[in-house]
DNA sequence: GAGTCTATCGCAACACGTTGCAATAAGCAT
DNA sequence: ATGCTTATTGCAACGTGTTGCGATAGACTC
């Protein structure tokens, strides 16, 4: 299957980019990485600690998230806080994008890169400050609650 | 001093507030509340715990966050999360506002309603969502930051 | 002031992450 | 294959918050 497919180019990237950095390859970074590859979306560092230990029972939380802090480094994952403030992990691969979670309803809206463009530029102007949109997490009213409440 | 006067008025709202809801105002509510106004600006929740442990020793962990929870529902105090996903919390009183992270120098700036409110037009305009000013936690580059990194 | 009702407290246990350290094992050289 | 070096692992303990529960103590009535 294609997802096969990519997990393995992924995964020789990374035994080259460790190689390089004198780091190593091992059985937990390669289980670490293909969980991530099938929680397509998103994942809490709870819940990826969860499933690799369904691969190998043996696996300690403090592995996954140096794991996950070394995907990150090597710019091949990416994480930010919910609004409660727990970690979300997600592949790099996934394109970048920002995140509203709508405190009337509850949900969650992705924002991409296109439509977030406006607000990072008005970010700019107003502050000097070029913000990450991986690092967007905004709380607020989505159009629908915001026009119930208006009422 | 103008200081305590302060804390009696808002005191004094509060155990108007509280009565209202059948609740009850403790010794402890007093403390965490002069410890909130002591600490002008922004506070973790453990510095919080740690302060008001000072004030009265058998104070718990619990009793602190439950009733930092407690005022942020009658509308007195807000938190928000830094970028390493600890609370911070601040009273009402001040200013709302928005936090600028800077991933280069770690400092971290304040971003006041007049600045944000072409950011938060923008938001709106690209999404139809209103974004809390309160929530608003960005991280990125600040301008000197930016600059050197373009370099 | 004594009694009643129940909100609040402190405790203990848990959940999510992080960190220090000794044991293990990956990668390389022989 | 064997040995060496040191990155990585698992463990155990910690830090920050949260939650359930029995005991305490506000606030109100008589």
């Amino acid at each position: 299957m294609a997802k096969v497919k990519a997990n393995q180019g992924l995964t020789e990237r990374l035994q080259a980019a460790l190689k390089e950095r004198g780091q190593r390859w091992t059985d937990q970074r390669q289980i670490i990485v293909d969980v991530l590859a099938a929680s397509d979306g998103h994942a809490t560092g709870a819940e990826l600690v969860e499933r690799v230990r369904q691969d190998d029972p043996s696996a300690t939380p403090s592995t996954v998230y140096r794991t996950l802090d070394l995907l990150e480094e090597l710019g091949l994952a990416r994480h930010h806080h919910g609004p409660d403030g727990r970690e979300t992990y997600h592949l790099e691969e996934t394109t970048e994008h920002g995140h509203l979670h709508c405190r009337g309803c509850g949900a969650e809206q992705e924002l991409d890169a296109a439509a977030a463009a406006p607000i990072l530029k008005a970010i700019t102007g107003a502050t000097g400050f070029s913000a990450d949109l991986d690092h967007l997490s905004l709380q607020g009213l989505c159009r629908r609650c915001g026009a119930a409440q208006g009422e």
